[in-house]
DNA sequence: GTCTATACGATGATAGAC
DNA sequence: GTCTATCATCGTATAGAC
């Protein structure tokens, strides 16, 4: 079973998405060349075309198979809206916490997709929505929520708890449990009757 | 007061400051380039050295003044804290929706801040949560408001706002009106006792 | 103040040797 | 699969004529 000398085609796959990934998430897709990647990587140029077309395809599926891996774990949750509402909060803040990279690239580089792709991950997104609405929406049904509007509901919410991750440090005053308590109140008193 | 042909220093300066808010609001400020802003104002490259240092500051100003502008804006309010919160909450809907590109760039576009630009950036936005924490201590203080942490509440209300204009449009279902309505009610009720 | 011309490095992507 | 070399293009910024 020995491999050829230099061929590392099942390693360098995974580093060149996590290069691409921590590059594109610190200094934004358009300013990162595929040097940069190449470099962070350790290998020329030439050698990341064996695992991307092009750099829009690198972005494309970064974006896509973290969409992809948040709709499957996010789960409809069990019990009441009310409960369901706070596990859906902790599930996101959580979430987005752990993968700080792939959710600042999913929310900041939407613009430089091709439109086609662009279809794609808004899809994805959409999905994540409905989870949410319709949380909120079987709310409204029990009595328990009140809500002029779900879909403008959702994105409150969801906008709300988005915004965790571009201010909250592990080295801060507080720690992620004690953000997500408050926002579990802060979600369920916005919404309910 | 014949003026040299050719010569326009009052009204080309506004033009291209114009041209970069748009263009970055558009395609980020990485993606637009010194020659693409000149095409949109109808000039050469070189002449926006006149105007301009370099890409950088045009950046920074455009951030900075429209910061400088929305704190301008953006008064105390009067009354008791419920009143002066559902103001902020109409103020932030309103003004963001009606200056989307300077918004977009002075959120999206950071990261592309040299670290001494950023820091006086934000500055300014620091100063603008302020304003919001200030409205919810004092609702703290009247024993109206329920809050355990007035930073974490003051940046989970503003996301929740500055969230309207990614996805408001003019042409949708619901006006600017019935989304501040429905917005002011989601945050008293967020923190109210 | 604006133009043309240009310096000079970086860019995404490809070809062909190993 | 990776390398080196190369292409054609585009990037910011400047110099000097008008």
């Amino acid at each position: 079973m020995a491999r050829t000398a230099g061929s590392h085609s099942d390693v360098t796959g995974p580093r060149v998405r996590a290069a691409a990934l921590r590059l594109f998430a610190k200094s934004g897709y358009a300013a990162v060349s595929m040097r940069s990647i190449a470099a962070e990587v350790g290998v020329q140029v030439g050698a990341l075309y064996n695992y991307t077309p092009d750099k829009q395809s690198l972005l494309f599926d970064l974006m896509r198979s973290h969409l992809e891996d948040l709709l499957e774990r996010a789960g409809p949750g069990e019990g009441e809206a009310a409960e369901r509402l706070a596990g859906f909060v902790s599930f996101h803040i959580r979430y987005h916490h752990d993968r700080q990279d792939a959710v600042f690239i999913a929310y900041m580089e939407l613009r430089n997709l091709s439109e086609e792709n662009f279809q794609v991950i808004e899809g994805l997104r959409r999905r994540y929505e409905d989870l949410l609405e319709e949380i909120l929406a079987a709310g409204v049904a029990e009595g328990r929520f009140d809500i002029a509007d779900t879909r403008i509901a959702t994105r409150a919410v969801i906008a709300m708890l988005t915004g965790v991750s571009t201010w909250f440090r592990e080295s801060g005053r507080l720690t992620l449990e004690d953000v997500e308590t408050q926002y579990r109140k802060m979600v369920l008193n916005a919404v309910r009757v």
